[in-house]
DNA sequence: AAGTGGTCTAGACCACTTT
DNA sequence: AAGTGGTCTAGACCACTTC
C-alpha cells in the first residue's frame, strides 16, 4: 500500500472534526484556543490555524476576534437562512408559520433508502408540513429522517419547537447538518399539491430535492419541497 | 474621515486584481511567482501568498504546483460547467448543439438597463438561442449584452465559435466573467416557448435569470434561460 | 539543477474582548 | 492586564515540473 500522505494541518483538521463529532465541543460552545490545540496536538499554532481556517470556510466553526472560535449552530441568525434559498421578489416582512400535515413512521422505499444510505425497508420518520408566509401557503415539504438517529421524535416536539427544524435536530438529537445538495425541477401541481397549497391544479412549482449531510458526509435527511414561485424566487450565487 | 484600515494582503490582492483587469496578464497566462510579486510590492512572499490564496478560492486564478499560478479561463474543462448547472438525470453522452434564433441590436428597457447597470435606452446586443442535447431542444436562452463592451460582435462569430460563449467573450472582447447570481422560478410555457422548445403549451419550465459580473463587480451580461427539466435537473450544493 | 508552489515553524506585533 | 484571533515576516524544507 502506498504511503498515504497528508499534510499535517489536514490531519489536525480531522482530529478537530472528530472532537466536534463526538460532542466534546457542542454547537454554540467555545473550542480551545489555537495555542492550546497546538500544545495538545504537538504542532505549532500556525498549523492549527490553517486547519481551523478550513473549518471556518466550511461554516463548521465560527471565528470571533478577541473571543475565540465557536462551534457553528443553526440558531444563529447568520446561518438561519443558509439552507432556505427561497426569497420574496419584493422585500417585505414575512411572518412564517408552519402547519403539520402528517407525522408517521414508515418503511423506507428504494429512493428514500438510497438517498439516506439505508437499506430498503428500514424505519424512517416521515413529516409533511406546509410553510406559509403572512398566512399564504408557499412551501409544501415532505421530510424523511432515519429513525435510528431520530428515535423519540414526536409531533408535539415539532409543533412546540420554535425556529428552524435543524435547531431542534441539533439540540435534541445531537445531529448537525453541515452541508446539503439539491436538485431542482419544474413540475405542475397535482391534486394533492393544489389542495394543500390552495392553488389551481397544473400551477408550475419548483420541486427541490435536498439531501443533508452531517460530519463525515453521512446523509441524515431527505427533503422534497415544492415552492410556489409566483411571488418568490430561488436565489443562487455562482462563484 | 476615519483612517480606512485594510490588511496588507488585501491591498496586494487589489493590486493583483488591477493587473488582471488591465490585461497585464491574460487568461491562461502565467503570472509572476510569489517571490517576484513580493519584491515588486515590497512585501514578504507569505503576504503575496495569502492574497493569491483568496484569488484562487474565487476561481480568478489557478495554482499549479511546480509550475506557477495561472489566470483562470473559460476554456479549461475544469471551469467549463461552472456556470451551467443543468445536468442530465441519467448520466449519458450529451452532444450539445446551438441554434441561433435571433441576433440584433436593441435599446435596453427598464429591466435590462437595471440589471446591466445601464441607462434606459442604451444600446444592447440581444441574442436568442436554443440549446439541444442529442438533437432534443432543452434550453432556450435570451442574452443581453452592453453594446459598449461587445461592439463588433456579429452573428457569424457566434455561429462559428466552438465552445462556451464566455470563451468568445474572453478571447475577442477581453471580458472575463468571474461571478454570477441567479434567480429561479417555475413557469408555464407560453406560445413562443412551446414553439421553440417543441413542447406543449403550459409545460412547466425553470426560468433562470442570471447576471454575470466581471472584475470590480461590474455586470456585463444578463441572461434569461428556460430549462426543460423532464430529463434534466438544476444542481446545487449548499455549504 | 533550478524554479515553483505547498507545508511547517517561530516570533513579533496588532485589534478586539473580557476581566 | 491578560487572552484571543488576525496579520506579517523570515527561514527552512518538501513535492512537483521543467530544463
Amino acid at each position: 500500500m502506498a504511503p498515504t500522505f497528508s499534510p499535517l494541518y489536514q490531519q489536525i483538521k480531522v482530529l478537530i472534526t472528530q472532537s466536534l463529532e463526538s460532542g466534546e465541543w457542542k454547537p454554540g460552545e467555545l473550542i480551545p484556543s489555537e495555542v492550546e490545540l497546538g500544545q495538545r496536538y504537538k504542532v505549532s499554532q500556525g498549523t492549527v490555524r490553517k486547519a481551523i481556517d478550513e473549518l471556518a470556510a466550511e461554516n463548521i466553526v465560527v471565528r470571533r476576534q478577541g473571543r475565540g472560535t465557536f462551534v457553528a449552530t443553526h440558531y444563529e441568525s447568520q446561518s438561519q437562512f443558509r439552507f432556505l434559498r427561497l426569497k420574496p421578489d419584493e422585500k417585505a416582512k414575512q411572518r412564517a408559520t408552519n402547519h403539520f400535515v402528517s407525522f408517521k413512521h414508515i418503511k423506507a422505499d428504494t429512493n428514500i433508502a438510497k438517498s439516506l444510505g439505508l437499506n430498503e425497508g428500514e424505519s424512517v420518520v416521515y413529516i409533511s408540513r406546509v410553510k406559509s408566509f403572512n398566512d399564504t401557503p408557499v412551501i409544501l415539504e415532505d421530510i424523511w429522517l432515519p429513525n435510528a438517529i431520530f428515535e423519540g421524535l414526536t409531533e408535539e416536539m415539532l409543533v412546540e419547537y420554535k425556529g428552524p427544524l435543524y435547531g431542534l435536530f441539533e439540540k435534541e438529537f445531537e445531529t448537525r447538518m453541515i452541508r446539503a445538495q439539491e436538485t431542482i425541477k419544474a413540475i405542475a401541481a397535482d391534486d394533492n399539491l393544489s389542495e394543500l397549497l390552495k392553488i389551481k391544479k397544473g400551477t408550475p412549482l419548483l420541486q427541490v430535492d435536498r439531501i443533508s449531510f452531517t460530519y463525515g458526509d453521512r446523509p441524515v435527511e431527505f427533503r422534497r419541497g415544492w415552492y410556489l414561485t409566483e411571488h418568490y424566487h430561488y436565489w443562487n450565487e455562482l462563484n
